[in-house]
DNA sequence: ATTCATGCAAATCGTTTGCAACCCA
DNA sequence: TGGGTTGCAAACGATTTGCATGAAT
């Protein structure tokens, strides 16, 4: 079993890509806030912690390639910017995330409860799913028994 | 029953707000094109058939306040720009996409197979659902017929 | 030594906003 | 008449790019 920092490196060696102490300390980033969903800025800011002199287009830079690479994954919470997150494993493509509506908090769901429907498009409409994105919106536990409250 | 544009006068009227040839001209459009997935940069093209003198950013706005009275429904297919389309009816909060990843073409499945997911969600996280996208990235009938063949 | 990667600043893209003129109710 | 609405241009925020320098193989 290997970690993200040697698939890293050993994808980068394939390509003819160099490892770099910028590209290796975005990786770090990432894999100490397994879970959450950080802005390319906030990324940076962090980064910046071990790395102070990295530049921001570097930090764009890195993550999209390693979201070409499957260690992290790119995801789109409209609320207009672009988060990333590591990804568990290169496998697993369910995401699931409840956004709340009052608190914004992003909450996941790991299940994949979506398999028997993939089937069923694929007989429906010939279409073989690689990749799925799942977002519900709606009020979480806290804030949803908090409005009752109110009212 | 009424159709979108009689809605969108009861809603204006209701709001105080007020009814004009741009507004009607960008409704316009998007009835002609139900079904398709509009850029704000299209729609603004289409609009200056009937309305030359339109501005962009009127369609913006108008966009905004269709989507808010539920008369649109926007959507983001992760390509770098938001979409807009007609929404049927605004009891319907289902839009599955399908986005092929060869010719990029998105085909759309009205079904809400979900359901039964959204009630096991509201049981395990006590998160009560009020909307929700779905998007599945894969292979179209056209393109993975065309792909084996190639192979 | 070569080639790829970086930092910086400028450029770009989609979208929003300030404002004076305009026009529906 | 008066307040919402428009078109324009400028502002905006996120992301990308050109380029000369710097670092990894």
């Amino acid at each position: 079993m290997q970690d993200s920092s040697s698939i890293f490196k050993n994808r980068l060696k394939e390509k003819g890509y160099k490892l770099t102490a910028q590209r290796q300390a975005v990786l770090k980033v990432m894999m100490e806030h397994e879970g959450e969903h950080l802005r390319p800025e906030e990324i940076y800011e962090l980064v910046k912690g071990s790395y102070p002199e990295i530049g921001l287009a570097t930090v764009y830079r890195t993550l999209a390639l390693l979201n070409r690479m499957e260690l992290v994954y790119k995801l789109d919470l409209n609320d207009g910017c672009s988060r990333y997150e590591l990804s568990r494993n290169s496998e697993d493509h369910w995401h699931h995330h409840l956004i709340c509506l009052k608190c914004n908090e992003v909450a996941e769901m790991e299940e994949d409860l979506l398999e028997s429907l993939e089937g069923e498009i694929l007989r429906k409409k010939g279409f073989v799913i690689k990749d799925h994105k799942v977002k519900f919106y709606g009020y979480c536990r806290k804030c949803y028994s908090k409005m009752k409250q109110d009212k």
